[in-house]
DNA sequence: CAGTGGTCTAGACCACAGT
DNA sequence: CTGTGGTCTAGACCACTGC
């Protein structure tokens, strides 16, 4: 008798049977990519109802390790290789060098990165993005969103917003494509010298429209990072709002110990 | 007829409920603390049954709007205010005024912060530790592992590590309180001169174990946090481990624009 | 004790995918 | 078309809370 669920346990059957996937998971009897037992199978397997099967195909969604399809059944999620934020991604010296950030991490992982740019025009500035950029509420801004892709996945998507009598001198801003360094480059070109970075960052789960954007099961964690560019002067030349897939990101950071 | 539930609209029912409730937490029609109605008044309500109206409180459990407890009933989530961990945390003028990192901070947010040390003696180092440490796999470290709490509810657990010549030579760092300034003040007393931190960030689902030690939500979101404190010399001194609740903290970091 | 949520059943019907 | 998952019902019984 391989399946031995419900016999006086503490346990609820689903979270029995729930364990009992995660474990073939874990120890490889269900390889990355492969099809987990349909819903019917595991209700003859282990003799309970559907509701009891569906609420541990549920559980194993919640923790990440599998992802449904309507009409097709589960497979079990791959790991792929994380992405690593490293926090000298913006060196003046990757600029120079024609490498946008992005490009400067993903290249050293060994991760094929790709861009695709969403939307580039004026916007009106959303409240906490207008307080970040020192303008009013609503006022007009350039906006630049963009998904980004690691090996043809989607797994991140940023906006930034540039004040509007930062962007309007800059044409390369309004382009698709910034140019090599990327728009911190263009940005230098044009007499804004940045001096220091600041990020902000949270973590929650993915909105739906995050869970679409970035193809993501409901329920996902999502890394929420806010960064602005200050410029020698004091001016925050850019606003930056990421939302990244949690689990294809590390950041690291370096906090000097000063008195 | 207020409740207007199932007809033939493209949602399924159980999210409409979630949307009105939903409606009436955003709206503050249910406040903070207000008990969500019973399952039994909702399948009256909406003419549903059980496993429909079970559905619906998922939904906002796993938005993290509401909290559910067994044989008394959900309850809207009050959103505490967030604390916010500066990277200016571990000026060595906080500590040489006798101020840990943690109440430097949380102070200045208004929040009754409280530290609980669940333990402190030698363990075998885990296998990220030792890399971090440079010691071997297994080797004997002094682990400090202590739960912080934010106005009575606890989120964050953090566990210390320190090489065992490191801080065999330092009692204080054996006792539960290590005295004014924490930890890194007593190192750098004991002639570790600390030059500076680098924290990996990572953000994912909590574990179970998480779970009931954090007291949140299966499926909440947690931020995992890893520090390096490196002295003057280059040597990793200290390795801590965090666990942070995701929707308690809001993490802060400055990156100068280094060429 | 009554009222709450937690688990579970044995079906029904619908929507989607692939043959 | 068959097989898959998605929604839903109308109950049952159990476990926890608080009076």
């Amino acid at each position: 008798m391989t399946s031995a669920v419900g016999e006086k346990s503490a346990k609820p059957k689903y979270l029995q049977i729930a364990d009992d996937l995660e474990q073939d998971i874990r120890t490889g009897v269900l390889a990355p990519a492969a099809d987990v037992p349909s819903e019917t199978t595991l209700m003859d397997r282990y003799k309970v109802s559907s509701g009891t099967v569906r609420k541990a195909i549920a559980e194993l969604r919640a923790l990440g390790l599998v992802e449904t399809h309507h009409g097709k059944g589960s497979t079990v999620k791959s790991r792929p290789p994380v992405t690593r934020k490293s926090s000298d991604r913006f060196r003046r010296s990757h600029r120079k060098a024609g490498k946008a950030a992005y490009l400067a991490e993903t290249e050293q992982a060994g991760v094929k990165a790709d861009v695709r740019v969403l939307s580039v025009g004026p916007v009106a500035a959303p409240a906490e993005i207008a307080k970040r950029l020192a303008v009013k509420e609503g006022a007009k801004v350039l906006a630049r969103r963009r998904l980004y892709f690691s090996d043809g996945t989607p797994t991140e998507e940023a906006t930034s917003y540039l004040p509007w009598d930062v962007a309007r001198d800059i044409p390369e801003l309004f382009e698709h494509n910034p140019g090599g360094g990327g728009i911190y480059a263009r940005l230098e070109e044009h007499g804004r010298e940045l001096a220091e970075f600041t990020e902000t960052v949270r973590a929650r789960l993915a909105t739906k429209q995050e869970v679409s954007a970035l193809s993501l099961s409901p329920g996902s964690p999502v890394i929420h990072l806010t960064r602005n560019a200050v410029t020698t002067e004091g001016r925050v030349v850019e606003v930056c709002d990421t939302v990244m897939a949690a689990d294809q990101f590390v950041l690291d950071y370096r906090i000097p110990a000063t008195d």
